[in-house]
DNA sequence: ATCATGTTCCATAGATTAGTGGAATATATT
DNA sequence: AATATATTCCACTAATCTATGGAACATGAT
């Protein structure tokens, strides 16, 4: 009788692929690695910078970041003594979206957690992205990306002006009273932005966050600039 | 002094999103588990006809549906004795493909899979699901689905007629010499629609894939049937 | 009530993983 | 050559995960 079923040799390939696939699973699988790959979506950077961005040891920081790599989510290239980590594709900030989607609709505490410290602290509706650009094409609105100027270098909104968030007090006199101030940093669940229009509209500006962050924007193909103008 | 940072108490908001996003994650980093979700993109069943699919232990199976639903995967009904899964969300499908993305692009070992026991069985580049939805407007093809009964009869494309592999050798004077026949199964790395126009063309049919499978058609919002049309 | 069916729960053993401290390595700089 | 800087490698411990067999539980049929 002819079968189709193997005897007991090697796994069918169907299984093969389902093993790399749960590689690059496993490799999202840790928080520390996801905070690892948030950094990253803001620009390349050293192990060392990483190590300290993320609050890991050094050591520790190497391991993740080869995890990473070897899962594909990540590149290296050296640089002097330096080795520079990058995200090896657009895809990561997409499937980064994708857990937060599915988080976000399925899982009761996430829903508790974004309501207590996120939504309750800015109930308004944030600008969605497609509304900022045809408001960019305006002129009637000014942009502030509150992130570390290292991060604002390695790419911004057109037009941004960098006000990273422990700098905002002392430069409020440079912010326009008349135009709305839209406010953004590294992405949805990331604090800074929350922090910003608060502390704005707090002293009487007209203030709202953008909806995700920069590596969202830049993932939905909306132009980007890159450098350190003032 | 006012610092921002805060002193030795709970993780940080941001830290806590990370580990809600690292529970999903750590549930799509297994192959049986993604096994599992694979089969439960055809349509829902119970955890019995799940085990047997998946070829594992019930036991076994229970307990990684258990995970996937904590993780917001998948979900629950009873009926009856038995306790019916299924996906509680399109997005389910969305992260498998975009893990296969990042493997096919970064991990030399899935190219060499892809190409050994996948793209070398059939070199023919496959019919896009846009095409074929023009063709089928045009009505000049047949669609076979080669997947068991079972799964067509939870959904299938429109008009296509069920023909499991194994029944192929027996059913094939019903099928149009003059029609091309295109085929498709449970996704891009399923080999059943691969074996169908192996067979096919080797009896002189003019026979194709579709790109991907059902579960990618349907949540790519194409029209879909359900039931059991001979 | 009793039995059959389908699923979950529990204890356990073996494998994998995360973090740590420190040694080893590679690349500039002096 | 010697030194400083940046990263990786290594050994080890504690924690988590997977699979297994079998007991326990719920539901429907007899």
């Amino acid at each position: 009788m002819i079968t189709t079923s193997r005897g007991n040799a090697s796994p069918p390939p169907e299984h093969l692929v389902l093993e790399q696939l749960a590689t690059v699973a496993r490799a999202l699988a840790q928080p520390h690695r996801l905070l690892l790959l948030t950094i990253l979506a803001q620009g390349e950077r050293s192990v060392e910078t990483l190590a300290e961005a993320a609050g890991l040891k050094l050591g520790n920081t190497s391991q993740h970041l080869h995890r990473l790599q070897r899962a594909g989510l990540v590149t290296s290239r050296k640089d002097a003594q330096r080795v520079v980590y990058q995200l090896s594709d657009e895809a990561a900030v997409v499937v980064l979206a994708i857990l937060r989607q599915i988080a976000e609709r399925n899982l009761a505490q996430m829903s508790v957690i974004a309501q207590k410290y996120f939504h309750e602290r800015d109930p308004l509706e944030p600008v969605s992205r497609e509304e900022l650009r045809r408001r960019i094409r305006k002129d009637t609105v000014t942009i502030i990306d509150v992130r570390p100027a290292e991060e604002f270098a390695a790419g911004h909104l057109p037009g941004a002006i960098n006000v990273p968030t422990e700098e905002l007090e002392r430069r409020l006199r440079k912010l326009p009273r008349d135009k709305e101030i839209i406010a953004y940093c590294r992405g949805p669940y990331c604090l800074m932005s929350y922090e910003a229009v608060e502390t704005l509209r707090r002293r009487g500006f007209k203030a709202i966050r953008l909806q995700d962050g920069y590596p969202e924007w830049k993932a939905a193909g909306f132009p980007v600039e890159a450098g350190n103008a003032p």
